[in-house]
DNA sequence: GCAATTGATTGATAGTGTCAACTAAATGTC
DNA sequence: GACATTTAGTTGACACTATCAATCAATTGC
């Protein structure tokens, strides 16, 4: 193989990403598809948030939140509550269950972020981030810089 | 949030970069899914090789390579012929079409590529995608190094 | 020759991403 | 206060992506 593009390494790279994460999250016993989860990881990050908000901070469709949020209330996972400021939003919230699947979740992501960096020490791994970080926010963003 | 995570980063990455890729496609007048761009560029990178070849470079199921094929065939972009040595297969080649499409597709991934990386400088830019060859290979190959 | 393997195809299904239409509440303006 | 506009969320529809299992024909190993 010659020189990889950057666009084969990204891609590489996601799908051996989402594939390890899929395992590990199937080895904790849980089964959820990945965006649940980086929902649900929203939520939990920060409480009391609104469904737009965790729209806004993931960049997905708000229209896919919504489904996924339903799926997460459903298996009792997030509760939603009124929203005294606003009567359109209501403020969601994991709940005890929500809390303890999220601990396992971080478990599975954090092997499997182990198992996939297991070749870089901390400052590569960390310059690595910064680097996505300013590609994404080259898009994202173009205004800045 | 100290740090964004290694899995926020990538998610971000990964959708800065095919929306950023759709753009430039569709710029250059092109109405093609990733797929089925992925899979041209394979066909056109190493010309004669076979369905099998293609999903294994590309780390894709082969179902989704064949359906590919049949529908970059079907926009006359590529040609099967028969494998002299195997008859249950067959070469892969692109046409004349199929090269101009590329060579589209080319100027759209370098303009994408170009906008996404302004930030970066060469080196960072290699080793970023080193870095991430090491972690996908970590995953698909886990018995190398 | 016959079993096992391999390249390719097909069908089915789940997950992801995106857009547009819609409801209801909030806000701005006169 | 009545109106248009905007905003939060929901719903429907559809295209794209990923994955698995079954099938078929050609090949390979015995």
């Amino acid at each position: 193989m010659p020189k990889t593009s950057l666009s084969e390494a990204v891609h590489r790279l996601m799908h051996a990403y989402r594939h390890l994460l899929r395992e590990g999250i199937q080895t904790e016993g849980i089964d959820l598809p990945v965006t649940h989860i980086r929902t649900l990881k929203g939520v939990c990050h920060d409480p009391g948030c609104t469904a737009q908000s965790i729209a806004q901070r993931m960049q997905r469709d708000k229209a896919q939140i919504t489904r996924a949020l339903n799926d997460l209330i459903g298996l009792g996972l997030v509760v939603r509550e009124d929203n005294p400021r606003d009567r359109r939003s209501q403020l969601l919230r994991p709940t005890a269950s929500g809390l303890v699947t999220m601990a396992q979740l971080d478990r599975a992501e954090e092997q499997a972020v182990q198992q996939l960096t297991q070749h870089l020490n901390a400052s590569e791994l960390a310059s690595f981030i910064e680097m996505s970080n300013l590609m994404a926010n080259a898009i994202e963003r173009p205004d800045c810089q």
